[in-house]
DNA sequence: CCATTGACGAAGA
DNA sequence: TTCTTCGCCAATG
């Protein structure tokens, strides 16, 4: 049987690449929400999972672009990360913040496949 | 293998 | 509307 938990560790991985590779294609100054992912990839990873395929998140993916369902950077809640950094960088590609430090979803949200930011 | 811990989210109080 | 509970799936001890 450990072939078997072989492919599941490959399955694991596909997974984990296609985290990735939803991430990879949010335009700049856009985000989507981990259940968003989740709910793209069939529920295949729940959104704590997305977020667990996150932490091992390759150098150079935007990874600032995901954000909770409400709009609120996560990345605060880690112990072992620079606060306000997500914030920041979203802020970088023209996102505003509200006061309570959320962004609004109906305005940033973006989908793929529909090729167009238009919203 | 069981318990605990997360970059979550929907539902209930 | 704010806070708590519970389900979710992967990783860690």
């Amino acid at each position: 049987m450990k072939r078997v938990h072989g492919e599941i560790q490959g399955e694991r991985l596909r997974a984990q690449e296609e985290v990735f590779a939803l991430v990879r294609r949010i335009p700049s100054g856009r985000v989507m929400s981990y259940g968003q992912i989740s709910e793209l990839m069939d529920a295949r990873l729940s959104p704590r999972a997305v977020g667990w395929m996150l932490h091992r998140c390759p150098e150079g993916l935007p990874w600032q672009r995901v954000v909770n369902a409400s709009g609120g950077c996560s990345t605060d809640r880690l112990p072992d990360f620079p606060k306000g950094l997500q914030r920041s960088l979203l802020e970088g590609e023209g996102i505003e913040f509200r006061a309570d430090g959320t962004l609004d979803m109906e305005t940033y949200r973006w989908w793929p496949g529909r090729g167009r930011d238009g919203g």
